[in-house]
DNA sequence: CCTCTTAATTTGAATCTGTCAAGATAAGAA
DNA sequence: TTCTTATCTTGACAGATTCAAATTAAGAGG
């Protein structure tokens, strides 16, 4: 996604483009799953002057727009992503804390069908795998 | 689960058997899936003496030791639980916030495999399904 | 039972993450 | 270029949780 798409987008969404708001989007296009602490360093490279709040603002907007995905792992601040509406899921290593992009096999939501839903109508099938990856595993063995 | 089994469990952890250990403990029991500020009320009305850190360092110290789940949905504080090891999962109405357990058809961590795991050994798949209750599709549609 | 060790708790301050609200600024329609 | 108002900035504030030091009490050992 470039600026011209991201651009698109926004005004489809009745939006304004915004240097913040395309900072954003490139920061976390470069820098996938992080948290909006980590994008207003990455937005600081560029725009010193976009305050804190603003990513805030941009990140929560964005967000409810369907632009930006949020997710929140245990023990963590929200983190944002710009893939959006592929259903893919997470994996996170409890010992160092990385996280990755895991395929959803299925590709579109709700991916997975509960056994019993107590008659809600499902969605959206969040998946967050934990375990330990393989980098730490070497460290651990050593 | 009564407060023998769960003296007993913690004897084994190594931990002391204390009143408000085993209040937080009544409480996850009769109110599943509590933030920690809901377990303190529910600790206060037998115990009023308990302090709110006391609640969290029980809260952390047991989940530590896997007497107890945490889980964090979005937008919401973290909650616990005393089902654990069974590797149910979670369907959270978007609509009135209400949670219900999910029960898992394989029943054993992890209940899932990614299809690319990027070389981490998955330990535990944690499932948040996301959807509409029947209540709230009722008063929606009224 | 006592005594003693130290785990657990209390208290109060502090941190982290994020929100609220009012005024200033700038996107983009006309 | 003008004008409307969405967006941004600033500063205060709130919620959730943690930190640290002093106090209390669980339970092992005598
Ligand atoms: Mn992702
Ligand atoms: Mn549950
Ligand atoms: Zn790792
Ligand atoms: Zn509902």
């Amino acid at each position: 996604m470039d600026h011209m798409d991201y651009s698109a987008q926004m005004r489809d969404l009745g939006l304004r483009v915004t240097r913040g708001r395309l900072a954003v989007l490139d920061a976390l296009e470069s820098h996938p799953h992080s948290s909006a602490e980590r994008v207003v360093i990455a937005v600081h490279q560029t725009l010193p002057e976009v305050s804190i709040q603003s990513v805030y603002n941009v990140l929560n907007d964005l967000t409810e727009q369907g632009m930006l995905r949020r997710f929140t792992p245990p023990y963590s601040a929200a983190l944002y992503e710009t893939r959006v509406n592929d259903n893919h899921h997470h994996a996170l290593c409890t010992s160092c804390g990385r996280i990755e992009d895991v395929e959803c096999a299925v590709g579109h939501a709700p991916c997975l069908t509960p056994s019993n839903s107590h008659g809600m109508e499902i969605q959206l099938a969040d998946v967050l795998y934990q375990g330990i990856c393989e980098d730490c595993r070497k460290t651990d063995a050593a």
